[in-house]
RNA sequence: CGCGGGGUGGAGCAGUCCGGUAGCUCGUCGGGCUCAUAACCCGGAGGUCGCAGGUUCAAAUCCUGCCCCCGCACCCA
């Protein structure tokens, strides 16, 4: 068998359901996948999640659940959120498989052989939340560089030469110029390297949770050593048929995991192993939300692709198929190639309103129009006009020029331009005055607009193929899926009846809709560790196993070190607790004495900053991410329920 | 001297490596068209290209210095 097309996304985290930014990694990907699979090439394309992390562990200790099946339960988010993306991978690897454990020992015995992997005595620091090990000089009042604790510790441990890969590592970055991408972040990797490559601390004291090393239960594999090898595990491995994968074409992933673990210590660890090195590793940037990093604590950092797709549904009218797809145009659009672009429902409902509702889809609805009322709804047999045939035929080789370059975003923008011309070419023709003065060039029109709107069906079908389905269906044309035919004046056969026009994209009514719209504000404070989707129904008897009493603040101070943390003493009928909220952006502690609030009474209890929590605090948010407490309109009785 | 990203008309971005009329999308104003999803087409207004200095015939672009914004541990119970 041939080699084929290997594409990867990083395997995510388990530790919170999959936002927009890991739909964006996977997104591109699938979009690859689709355009090769067209060209008919054989792709293969793996995702997957990560669950040997000990904050995985944590997070289900935290949520009280056994890991393997909070694991599970997350993995699960990821492929749903997949299936809804209509994301057609092709393999899904978790690292809890026996066949991923199986190929991380044997890689792991395979670099010891080969003199790579070194046992040392470890003694020095190590910062327990990062799991890192941090040098004497790096530590900065007694903490690490990022400010952790850090536990002085002396263990035996394994270790990886890094060291000794880093002139193979930057002869082959000079050699290949597409090994890491985009340009300015494989000179990162340059500077990095040249500053010097320690061995690295691979294993780890065995907890309970990972994989063990070979022949010595006391240790697990630290885990990124473990997590890189999953793009090897799922070729198979060392089992025979692996090179029919390997080497990855490509390794898509954001850029904080690309310096020091893809364009690092991945390949240094293959370079060990005699494996060849992936084709391109190539990182993007974030989306950023108001400027802002995505995370848990903002607005934005909620947004979870079904989320948008429902709120797109919902304002503009569009079916929930549609919806998806404007959410992977959207993707593809604002990706960040480079730097890191701004995410926002605003410049999506911007971007579906102006390329797809009013260029695409009204391009096809009047076009379809024209042809009904100029030349009966049928294909007509003529050629169009150079022009026409010229600009489809540029669109399409720019179109791939801007894919071998990974370019979605100016890949979708030019397969738009297609349709700004197009939307000119009638404006130009004035087909309705053809009409009335007889002009004999009326049907050479007509095909023409038919063949750019066919063509943009082509180009816009790796990111959005239910909408190009839709547009096929219009034209009363079967599906253009090979990338021959697109472009070709053949593949809009004269003598078709061609279908009745219908919006696919509905247009958004951007200022009714901000009237009605009441601030898209999450609702009270979502329990992590995994949020769910507000598409998500519960039954009552859900609900009802959340107990909420109405409490009174007695005491309030700051915690020490936390900028976002309060510790409260509350009475709650006659019984009094000590509630650690994350109000203090909004809230002073004197503010807060003697006010009735809302919480959680039969949450379990947890530590936060090292201070225990019996009980959480409703509160809505804010635009900032700040919190707004939740008070009974009246004064309630002391400790009443809430329901 | 921690690392990195960024500062270009109202918004979002391209252009910066390889100096030479400041470009695109959205918004806005005016006009046109009537095939179309109040959409489409044309035109206008609007920019000290963060600041200051330097190199040059010429600087958004090269050099020097400075200012500002945003990420980079955990965390929101």
């Amino acid at each position: 068998m041939s080699k084929r097309y290997y594409i990867t996304t990083p395997i995510y985290y388990v530790n919170a359901a999959p936002h927009i930014g890991s739909a964006l990694t996977t997104a591109v990907c699938d979009f690859e996948r689709r355009y090769r699979k067209m060209r008919g090439e054989e792709v293969h394309f793996l995702t997957g999640t990560d669950e040997n992390a000990t904050k995985v562990f944590e997070a289900a200790q935290i949520a009280g659940r056994n890991p393997h099946e909070f694991a599970d339960e997350v993995a699960h988010k990821f492929v749903e959120a997949w299936d809804f993306l209509d994301i057609e991978y092709d393999d899904f690897i978790r690292t809890t498989e026996d066949r991923h454990r199986d190929a991380v020992q044997k890689f792991f015995n395979l670099l010891k052989d080969k003199g790579y992997i070194y046992a040392d005595k470890y003694e020095g620091w190590y910062d327990v939340s990062a799991e890192t090990f941090v040098r004497e000089s790096d530590l900065v009042d007694g903490k690490s560089p990022d400010g952790n604790e850090v536990r002085r510790v002396s263990e035996e441990n394994y270790f990886f030469k890094l060291s000794a890969f880093g002139d193979r590592l930057l002869a082959h970055i000079e050699a290949n110029r597409t090994f890491l991408l985009p340009e300015s972040r494989k000179n990162e990797v340059v500077s990095f390297v040249k500053q010097g490559l320690r061995d690295m601390c691979i294993t780890r004291q065995n907890t309970g949770w990972g994989i063990p090393v070979p022949g010595d239960d006391s240790k697990v594999i630290y885990v990124w050593f473990d997590a890189l090898i999953n793009y090897l595990t799922a070729t198979g491995w060392p089992n025979s048929g692996w090179d029919d994968l390997w080497p990855a074409d490509v390794h898509w992933m954001g850029k904080e995991i690309f310096t020091r673990f893809h364009a690092t210590l991945w390949p240094a660890m293959l370079m060990a192993a005699d494996l060849p090195l992936p084709k391109t590793i190539i990182a993007h940037g974030w989306f950023t939300f108001g400027g802002e990093k995505i995370s848990k604590s903002k607005e934005g950092g909620l947004v979870t692709p079904q989320q948008l797709a429902a709120h797109l549904v919902e304002v503009s009218g569009c079916t929930p198929p549609i919806g998806k797809d404007a959410v992977r145009y959207s993707l593809a659009a604002l990706l960040p190639y480079e730097g890191d672009t701004n995410y926002s429902y605003e410049e999506v409902e911007r971007r579906y309103n102006s390329d797809l509702a009013n260029d695409l889809g009204n391009a096809l609805n009047r076009s379809l129009s024209m042809a009904h009322k100029f030349v009966d709804g049928v294909i007509p047999d003529s050629e169009p006009a150079d022009e026409v045939l010229k600009e489809v035929s540029i669109a399409k080789s720019e179109y791939e020029a801007m894919i071998a370059t990974f370019r979605w975003d100016q890949a979708v923008d030019r397969a738009i331009a297609l349709v700004r011309f197009l939307n000119k070419y009638i404006d130009t023709a004035s087909p309705w005055a053809m009409a009335k003065n007889s002009d004999p060039a009326l049907p050479s029109v007509i095909r023409g607009l038919l063949l750019c709107l066919r063509t943009a069906e082509g180009l816009i079908r790796p990111i959005m193929p239910t909408a190009a389905d839709a547009i096929a269906a219009q034209l009363s044309l079967p599906t253009l899926l090979n990338w021959a035919d697109i472009g070709l004046v053949s593949s809009v056969p004269a003598g078709v009846k061609l279908g009745q026009p219908q919006p696919i994209f509905p247009r958004i009514d951007l200022k009714k809709n901000m009237e009605t719209k009441p601030t898209p504000a999450p609702v009270a404070e979502v329990a992590i560790p995994v949020p769910t989707p507000e598409t998500n129904e519960i039954a009552i008897s859900d609900f009802a196993k959340v107990q909420l009493r109405v409490a009174r603040v007695l005491e309030a101070e700051e915690i020490e070190g936390s900028d976002k943390l309060l510790k409260l003493q509350v009475i709650i009928g006659d019984e009094r607790r000590q509630v650690v909220a994350g109000i203090k952006a909004n809230y002073q502690p004197a503010d807060l004495v003697g006010r009735q609030v809302v919480i959680v009474y039969n949450l379990k209890p947890a530590k936060l900053r090292g201070v225990e929590s019996q009980g959480m605090l409703l509160a809505a948010v804010d635009d900032s991410g700040g919190a707004i407490l939740l008070q009974p309109e009246q004064e309630a009785p002391e400790g009443a329920m809430v329901r």
